[in-house]
DNA sequence: AAGTGGTCTAGACCACTTC
DNA sequence: AAGTGGTCTAGACCACTTT
């Protein structure tokens, strides 16, 4: 297999023992020591292998005992949603500047009458509507122009010159709900018509909302695929 | 701050760094050598902080040549379903064994008539139902008792004494749809109203599906939560 | 040739747990 | 006291990249 090196050989004993149920849950492996022997090596890399099968939660240490092996963990999800899809055609129906007005307003934690950059788009998927997003932000006098930050590649990227960098973390809900009207016909749906709606917030790392974005899926296109 | 270890203070000190822009993506970071003579410590120890820092995803190695920061990366999201709510009620409405059908036989690539066991359950919060969840799983002979199955803490763990554990894996899809007659009233939502419904089928690792589940959330429970 | 990261050694001392 | 994991050293040799 992968195991040109003496850690990977290590590792994957050790993960293939775990995943037959040699060692089973809360159970202990052998210690660093009696790896070390095993494979007549050091006791560096013994740890460099553990520490590898610990990231990807299958052991966890514990001090003056040993590593104990962890039960699987099946319920935490993740998926990718990303601002600018590659397949597919994405058109802007409206670029603007605009006062908050009372909702976004509360959203942003700002006035009604503070100025909003906002920008709103038509997604499609095999040349049909497949979804409707709108992105709000607060638009900063002296900032870079409207035209360059349109262009970024994803959402909080945005913020990348305005506010410090990797400190930023989008908070998300997903729920049904009607498209707004000027989204209906551009989806094909009734004004009624409950659909998977994706909304985003983004702050800053003292949890002050500086950006907000809604994305409205069509009826044949509202499915979102996780994996755990 | 954290820094009892040397290690952690340079991981520290380069995720500040980086943190504040100091090193910009795609610039590099003092190779090993420069830090290790900087902290007047040894490459390995310069190494353990690294690979701290390449797993939080800030910077990548590229051998013979450096360390290079990273564009941070916000497109990937989060979150939690778990099985079985800590919070609020859940009341077992069916646990039955029946035969597959043509839906589920087709879902789970068995037979018609292959037996399987479901289990319907309501969960409520704060006293009113928030969702309607079915489960299906083929029923196996000589298995253990149903009863001993039901207690399990998370979807995939019935399977853990019929599967190789740490082998399985847990497909989600998100979207919107009516719930089925079952559960309409007791989720107190019309037939043909669209409701949040998340659909879980698990894996072998051959990609054989053994399970599959479908939760509808009420109206107003309707929203699940991730974060990036 | 010089600098970089990648692997690895053979020790050391410490803190924690168990006997 | 003995065994365990946690931190750290001062080297070594290799493969890769740049000059």
């Amino acid at each position: 297999m992968d195991s040109s090196f003496v850690y990977q050989t290590i590792a994957n004993d050790l993960r293939n023992d775990i995943s037959l149920g040699k060692y089973g849950p809360d159970e202990m492996i052998p210690s660093e020591n009696t790896l070390a022997a095993k494979y007549k090596t050091s006791r560096v890399t013994v740890r460099k292998a553990l520490l590898i099968l610990e990231n990807e939660g299958l052991i966890r240490p514990q001090h003056g005992k040993g590593y104990f092996v962890l039960s699987p963990e099946y319920s935490r999800f993740q998926f990718d949603f990303i601002d600018k899809p590659e397949e597919g055609g994405m058109r802007y129906l409206e670029i603007n500047v605009m006062p908050a007005g009372k909702d976004l307003a509360e959203r942003l934690r700002t006035r009604e009458d503070t100025m909003l950059i906002v920008i709103r788009r038509l997604l499609s998927e095999d040349g049909l509507p497949s979804a409707y997003d709108e992105k709000y932000f607060l638009y900063v006098k002296g900032e870079p122009l409207i035209e360059r930050e349109i262009h970024f590649a994803e959402f909080p990227d945005v913020f990348a010159d305005t506010y410090v960098p990797r400190k930023l973390w989008t908070g998300m809900e997903i729920s049904v709900g009607p498209a707004p009207e000027r989204a209906v016909s551009a989806l094909g749906c009734t004004p009624d018509e409950k659909l998977l709606v994706v909304t985003r917030t983004v702050y800053t790392d003292e949890d002050t909302p500086v950006g907000f974005g809604q994305r409205w899926f069509a009826p044949h296109a509202g499915v979102i695929r996780a994996y755990a």
